[in-house]
DNA sequence: AATGAATGAGACTTCATTCAT
DNA sequence: AATGAATGAAGTCTCATTCAT
């Protein structure tokens, strides 16, 4: 019962860190100290796990902006709201990132029907928080799509890029302030769109 | 000669779609009708396939930026310049952005030095032209690097996703306009960044 | 369980008549009935495979050598008993013979230092008995070494060649004389090399 | 032509100390500086590059041999010439005794029966100088056969193993003493031979 | 005489998966 | 729930050899 759930985490990191195909039920094995057997005992394949941990991700991340937004309906705010939620979240899950980045790489391969269908609801949220500003007059009217690559892309390419960047500027120190963390990313985020985005009046 | 450049190619589309470990020696053998083995005889081994298209690609995008800059030493234009420029590149060659998705979703495992310090001046590029905003006072002062995120980030995310939403968009016709594309990204993009940096006044 | 000696069997068979580079882990799997990636997991690799024979025949050989040097402590009789029992176990497992020729051909690529240090022990045997002898004034003083060389030397040229001899002199009938077995083959070695040895008082 | 020669030389180094499986072309080719396609240029295949090698080793010790036992037809001195003029030429050749070994230690596949024909023509040499000795009862009755193991297999397992020994000597210190160079080995070979032949009357 | 490119066969190794217990 | 042994397919890479020039 605990052991499953051990499964579960170390596969995640492993899919996150390395891909589906570049993981291994050995290596996942190994790292939750399970035996290989067992793994197919508790999932049916290396497709099926790989399946429950997106699926689980996305609910994840679904689950908690659904909950957030709620807490305000002035678009503005929601804005904020939702940018800071999804980088929270995805800060707390960051494998869910790394994952995701490699899922849209590779046109969703392995994504499921069920799953897309619940990743397009992430995206409605924003989308309709964008349209309720756009209407009641406090943004410019402007594609809503366009907001949404910018939340989610910039935010992904930050959050996955971290080891990299230290490993980078340990390499580089004459370059090291390119690379160096961003000190308050959600807050500088919503204030470049929320800037870029209302409409003065 | 033509050979191997056919499986320069090759390789990369394959790469771009299903990853390091999703391309096998053997199907890129098949794509560029050669044999497997000359692949070797130009390449040493896979890993080295790879890089040398990483390297490739890398370099071009960073020469198409160099000869762009040059064109002006406005900050303004000269962002709007690099924001289009990135997205031309990027769009035609679009499986360099694949690439560069997974690779930093791994942490550069596959990176050398020689292609990070070369990532690293496309970089430089941005975060000049920003900093030189700020100076001249046409700038709201602010981290230039989460302009970067923003720029690089949501031009990847939206290319690399353009099967993918078009798949999606059938699958699911009621989220349709969700899914569709953008009319004019980098402008897009510009305005909205250019309008949450400027200072007024 | 059974499988693995098996394994071992039938690859220390092949190494000694193919050498390592001419032995395939195909045929290795098919002599032994066993599915190849069996072999890779009891056994990781070809070059752990072989370390593992290679440590078992040096083993082997030592413990039986160590075993029977107890029966003796008069260096003649210790000489014969050595002479005899390299014969008898080298004869007993005569793959390990063959191996041992290539190894030493190749400078000992394959051997690790715990095997290398093992055989050490084994010449060292020899050694002791042919230094007591000389201290004890029945062996006129010589270079133990040059014992070592004869004995091992002729015993494992004699016992390596008895396929090829019997070859030969089936194409040869003329020359079968030169190529017959020899009757006893420990027991002139010995003659001579006692002969060769003894001191006369 | 030149050419010819060179690759020639290092095939021979590399078939000895790698044996014939263990040797590729493209070595042999890299390390006589020479286009591989020239090797088959001059020599139509490898097992006939390795052929050759194999028949001018066996008739330069032929050669050889049977030019120094022209020098003597007194058994005694002509027993000292062949171990002498053996060591000597083996020396001179080193890599020939290494691949020797591995021909025995494969029940010679790579021999050819021109070859074996020359090979056993050096044996009989030896054989004819012990039966003139024992006929002219110099040398104690003895099957003239174990004194050729005693011979060859000596100076093959002692020359053969020079590397080996130097290698371990340095690893091991403290038993440096048992694989130190012997002095003089023919001299000590001889001696022992001859005393453990000799007949006293 | 000499070479760069090309190839088919096969080598070592790994992998997802299953089975018996 | 858990495991050690076993397997077929496939993956990366190498090798002897040939061809066109």
């Amino acid at each position: 019962m605990e052991k499953k759930k051990v499964i579960l985490r170390q596969a995640k990191r492993l899919f996150a860190k390395n891909g589906y195909d570049g993981t291994t039920m050995d290596e996942i094995a190994s790292k939750s100290n399970a035996n290989k057997a067992l793994i197919y005992y508790h999932f049916k394949s290396k497709e099926n796990l790989y399946s429950c941990i997106l699926k689980d991700s996305v609910n994840a991340i679904y689950d908690y902006l659904i909950n957030k937004r709620d807490e305000s309906d002035n678009p503005l705010e929601a804005l904020k709201i939702y940018i800071e939620a999804f980088f929270v979240q995805a800060k707390k899950d960051e494998t869910f990132i790394r994952i995701l980045m490699r899922e849209i790489a590779s046109d969703g391969i392995h994504m499921s029907d069920e799953i897309m269908e619940r990743f397009l609801h992430v995206l409605k949220i924003l989308d309709n928080i964008i349209k309720q500003g756009v209407n009641e007059g406090v943004f410019v009217k402007r594609d809503a799509k366009i907001v949404h690559f910018i939340v989610i892309g910039a935010i992904s390419y930050y959050l996955s890029s971290c080891l990299l960047r230290k490993r980078l500027s340990k390499k580089f120190p004459q370059n090291e302030f390119l690379l160096r963390d961003v000190d308050n990313v959600p807050l500088e985020l919503y204030e470049i769109i929320l800037k870029g985005l209302k409409s003065y009046g």
